[in-house]
DNA sequence: CTGGATCCACACGGATACTG
DNA sequence: CAGTATCCGTGTGGATCCAG
């Protein structure tokens, strides 16, 4: 994918930040990370819990997380298979990592959703 | 949208911490967040820094964060106009709980790409 | 200079069916 | 149970042209 030739150099296309930023940002990844921060969970269990995600999107997800390093998956060789997916050391400090930002959101989310009022209503306004 | 009456329910949709990420993962949002932090910068000035985005993108992203109040865009009526954009507030303490994710990018992303690699080995052994 | 509007390609992700 | 493979609709985002 040439990804050194012509990449927008910046500020941006290498950075650590942007690559992590990006897989915090997966829809499903964090939510993963931190559903099995304290105990290991089979595939279907997550499935269930989340319950919104495919299988495509979660074997997915799951793939790429173990691929970083911050999770790990087990095969337990029982009779229909068992598969076990738990955190690394490295995906636990990812997650540390999160919670200063589960705090933001859990204390500020009302003040954006407030703002997002106050700036709709101005435009419905101009609308008028 | 109906966004009530089937959603997961689980876990995830309205939970605080999931839209604060989705905002957060915003492949631009963040990055802006980081640029103004500490001074105001122009349209054209981001987008000259950040390079690889498209003006449709950012005008999209400033909006949006404007929307959510993290940034304000203040427009001065000069002979060709001149738009100013600066984080507010509340965007200032988001940027400081994005921190430590930054700081966590720095420091492990070399272990991630490890793995990544180690990854990568261990399947191609298996094709072969 | 700062965008809005439009057109379009392509990747993302859901649904379904099938396998070990 | 734990996935893989395929088909396919849709949203995302780039490119371009235009306007205040």
């Amino acid at each position: 994918m040439k990804a050194s030739a012509k990449t927008p150099n910046a500020y941006s296309a290498q950075c650590p930040t942007r690559q992590i930023l990006d897989r915090v940002g997966d829809k499903w990844a964090v939510l993963i990370l931190l559903l099995i921060r304290h105990e290991p969970m089979r595939f279907n269990a997550l499935r269930r819990t989340i319950e919104g995600i495919s299988q495509k999107m979660l074997s997915q997800v799951l793939k790429s997380l173990e691929r970083d390093g911050l999770i790990k998956r087990r095969a337990i060789a029982t009779v229909p298979v068992t598969v076990e997916y738990s955190i690394t050391p490295l995906g636990a400090t990812l997650a540390d990592a999160v919670d200063p930002l589960r705090d933001w959101a859990e204390k500020n989310l009302k003040e954006v959703l407030n703002a997002q009022r106050r700036y709709d209503a101005a435009r419905k306004d101009m609308a008028a």
